[in-house]
DNA sequence: TGAATAGTGTCTTTCAGACAATATGCC
DNA sequence: GGCATATTGTCTGAAAGACACTATTCA
């Protein structure tokens, strides 16, 4: 590239696409949104969301559209992940495609909004079915880094409405660690890193003795190492 | 894409380019490899090592490809970074490129190998020149990424020979966080976590009290905290 | 009053970090 | 013997982890 007079033509191109991993917490299990292909090829399989990147689009504008063309929501954290571009990923022709992935709170989808209920459904992240291309290796590679921004980051906070309780906090972190923490140590973790601010509210309606409420307090992309 | 018949001709494609970032440690301090270019645009500007990824070529391939011109050297370890592609970031097209960054140990680069020794030059990582295209970005995000994995993984190692004393290992980590530690607490650190082997080697020919060799145990990708 | 979760404190162990004196090979 | 780096241990403070009982709301 740097030493030779720029010709486009003088390269065939690969198509770029995105493909995003939407995980959500529901029913007490962390779910991924995948959607059922109708055409060649992998037709009837699921797989990822996913589209081309149009010619004057950035990149992450396109993984945003595919993102609310399926949950119908806007304003969802939304990361870059990771790209793969093996030649024969695809049959059609070379694909490299750019993979995001997001976290949303469940109360906040409505998948009905855009899409056939019976093309897209949530899939529990550990129970899945075959998938199309190599959406099962990326697949592998964003549950991975899942677990890595939860120990890291505040970014598990995205999974929780705007104010949450500290059990649904422990929730979250026990779904995806897949183990229980010890209700105490993990409280007086949260509270000691200065992350929440305790509101006046408390949580009603609900069948036991309710709980206060707290709002996070850092900015979400810091690193700080939670667990 | 998962609704469409697949036309490729529907879609006017990005061209897909790679660009590495090659970090080595040199006369003490941190330092990157950048080349000067020679044709419009940014014509005279230093810039990252990058060329188009072909149609049929792994991207990771391309990269290495890219190292393995401007070193000389196989075998270096390399790792993906980031895609970048604004739709202005090359005045030329659209220009999607997909960033990675190598280590090296300095002893095993052998530039003149390739390239003319005007092009292509070590720079402070810290003191960088002008640079072409969106180049300053990506290189503070190799920066980032490079503290990142030191910190956490162990391919700080990948600067030092096979067999290295702990004090060259100490020197690469106080380079590259920039700041002195304590000498005792250090290989009471690196010793305890058991990811080096000392072997029965000493060290010989240096001006003063030659130290033990080691070499690395545990296996690079681990994440494992170090600092 | 029973069900279900909220809320709370202590002890022990482990790890991080501060700190300085002696040893050795080479010239 | 002088230079330059190697090698080694203790103490202190902070944080992690184990552990169990009482409180509150609602049905």
């Amino acid at each position: 590239m740097e030493n030779e007079i720029y010709d486009p033509s003088k390269f065939e191109r690969p198509s770029v696409t995105v493909d995003v991993i939407i995980f959500t917490i529901k029913d007490n299990s962390l779910k991924i949104l995948l959607i059922k292909r109708g055409k060649w090829p992998f037709k009837g399989y699921w797989a990822l969301p996913g589209g081309f990147v149009t010619i004057n689009e950035p990149i992450e504008m396109a993984a945003k559209r595919e993102l609310e063309e399926e949950t119908g929501v806007k304003n969802i954290y939304l990361e870059q992940l990771y790209t793969f571009g093996d030649p024969d990923r695809d049959p059609r022709t070379r694909v490299i495609t750019i993979s995001y992935f997001a976290l949303i709170n469940s109360k906040n989808i409505n998948l009905k909004a855009s899409t056939d209920a019976s093309d897209a459904q949530w899939f529990h992240a550990h129970r899945l079915p075959k998938l199309a291309f190599d959406h099962k290796k990326i697949l592998e590679y964003a549950l991975q880094r899942l677990r890595w921004k939860l120990e890291y980051t505040t970014v598990g906070f995205k999974f929780l409405p705007q104010k949450f309780t500290l059990g649904n906090l422990q929730r979250v972190y026990e779904i995806i660690f897949n183990k229980t923490f010890d209700k105490r140590n993990f409280r007086k973790k949260i509270l000691s890193l200065n992350i929440v601010k305790t509101t006046k509210e408390i949580a009603s309606h609900v069948p036991h003795r309710p709980s206060r409420l707290y709002t996070l307090r850092k900015s979400i992309g810091e690193i700080i190492k939670i667990l």
